[in-house]
DNA sequence: TCAATTTACTGAACTGGCTTCACTATGTAG
DNA sequence: CTACATAGTGAAGCCAGTTCAGTAAATTGA
């Protein structure tokens, strides 16, 4: 039960370098990268967005979202609408494919949660959550 | 002390993603990146290596080890000497500049986990690094 | 109402990490 | 000596992401 900062610091990167390859590698069975998967979280959370909006939400450049939401549009994943109030705005949506995906995202979360961690005592992923948040605090500062 | 599964789940993701974003920055202040930073310490940890075993060490092509040893070589923290028996082969191994930011990497690492994690009990460090062993199993399956 | 400014998106061009493929030079086995 | 395997690299290309310039539409303000 020694508990080392440094090796449980060692682990958080070691872990955070496996889970991911692990989504890349469970994303690009459906077709998806990181950034694709992420526009679909942030529409299904958020709802239609312009796309303005989602760069913001992605923290990434307008030009970028182009892309992104045209290769998504290609995939039949979501759609652009024209705004309804400001015609310089494009609104996207998720189509109903976009939908199914985002709700296999969620399940797919869920599944894994539970079959990789589902043995764990609830007070280790309690303390494990504690950790976590210090780190997240820390890092952000 | 709950402990759910899903909510750890999500957080070592979090995690994840903010500590790759972190070592991204501190490491882009050196003028490194995830990659050439790998190469530093692989050779800090091995010593000298051949291009080929070094690309077995990252996991990626021969080819593009080309290229970082080539970064690296310009920057003035490796060298490439030739093989003593193998003509074919070159040998990679770390300058002094090289091995003194092997020695910032390893020193910043431990003045990181001590800053972050110093005031953590021990006993969640323990039960943290017990979880991501548990994740670190159960993914690469 | 009209000119100036701002905002939303996109084309073109570029950087950076990384790959595949083809090639050269060298080593190794029969 | 031939046949084959291996180490490195040039050329070309893919993908994520950026910057810069341009167009179209909205907003501001006199």
């Amino acid at each position: 039960m020694h508990g080392d900062p440094v090796e449980a610091f060692d682990k958080a990167f070691e872990l955070a370098a496996r889970l991911a390859e692990a989504m890349r590698q469970a994303l690009a069975e459906r077709g998806l990268t990181a950034s694709r998967a992420e526009v679909i979280y942030v529409l299904a959370r958020e709802g239609e967005l312009v796309q303005r909006a989602l760069a913001e939400a992605l923290r990434c450049t307008p030009r970028h979202v182009t892309g992104l939401v045209d290769q998504l549009e290609e995939a039949g994943l979501v759609q652009r609408r024209p705004h309804p109030r400001d015609r310089r705005a494009t609104s996207v949506a998720l189509t109903a494919g976009g939908a199914a995906t985002a709700r296999w995202m969620a399940e797919s979360r869920h599944t894994a949660a539970r079959a990789l961690l589902g043995d764990v005592p609830g007070d280790d992923l309690a303390a494990f959550v504690r950790v976590a948040d210090v780190l997240l605090g820390g890092v952000t500062a």
